[in-house]
DNA sequence: TTAGATGCAAATGCTTTGCACCGAT
DNA sequence: ATCGGTGCAAAGCATTTGCATCTAA
């Protein structure tokens, strides 16, 4: 993904603070826990600027967004190449996952189906190294 | 999925109409969708009854929903076991994928990251069969 | 009969928009 | 000086809910 720069991207303060939120957290986050995360130090945050920045992110390619179960948007900071996510159960943090794998089933898709594939959406849930030790310790596998 | 019965599922003729229409399109329809497909034959349906019915469905383990890019949810129907769908394009209809090319993927993760993957969640996009064969004959490879 | 289903309208709740003002470049 | 960004309030819209009325079983 390219990092368009068609319009200018005004560096503010109130973006600064959501990229550096977006960066430490690793992790999924709605609009409204932005807004709540911020509300302490900027006060007058409004949802809009939260919707329209984290918006403005994702088109300029440094964030990523993925429908939670109940529909609403998350957003993950996420810069890298087309790859795919695996989302810790427990912490919610994000493993990335390359797509190699995908390529076995394409083809069987085509030679089986005819079908030719040339978009795909992965999403893996489970439990990461971390949160697995904290839970039985020694159990890497 | 097994077909839950806690509750009875009353056979009603708006329930017979809605699983008809599903049945034969065989594409991802949306609640709305549903509503103006059926609106001509059943003109007091109402919105709250075709959510209701989707929702029901779904519960029960006829249908199976997935959420548009523009956040609406869309239903299919769908009965069988654990598996994906790679949705055409074109037309829309959904070719069943079974999900074995996924465990390499899983094993790889453990390996290299730790991560113990129980749930993944794949959609496919690409072209089927029939409309490849319509847009450019004899092109099955 | 009786619990479930339906229609209609009102209420939710996430997200978007209009607009005047502020601020980065 | 511009053009983008922000706050605030008012829409938009898909979906849900309350409730009185039907209806399958």
């Amino acid at each position: 993904m390219t990092v368009f720069a068609e319009r200018p991207l005004y560096l503010t303060a109130t973006r600064r603070r959501i990229t550096a939120l977006l960066e430490q957290e690793q992790r999924y986050l709605t609009a409204a826990a932005v807004m709540t995360k911020l509300k302490a130090s900027i006060p007058t945050l409004a949802k809009s600027t939260v919707y329209r920045t984290l918006e403005r992110l994702e088109s300029s390619g440094f964030v990523t967004s993925r429908t939670e179960a109940d529909g609403e948007t998350s957003y993950v900071w996420c810069h890298s190449a087309h790859h795919h996510h695996a989302i810790c159960r427990t912490c919610g943090r994000v493993t990335d996952v390359d797509c190699e794998a995908i390529d076995a089933l394409k083809q069987r898709l085509l030679d089986e189906a005819g079908f030719v594939v040339d978009g795909h959406a992965i999403e893996l849930l489970g439990y990461c190294a971390q949160c697995r030790e904290k839970r039985e310790p020694g159990s890497r596998k």
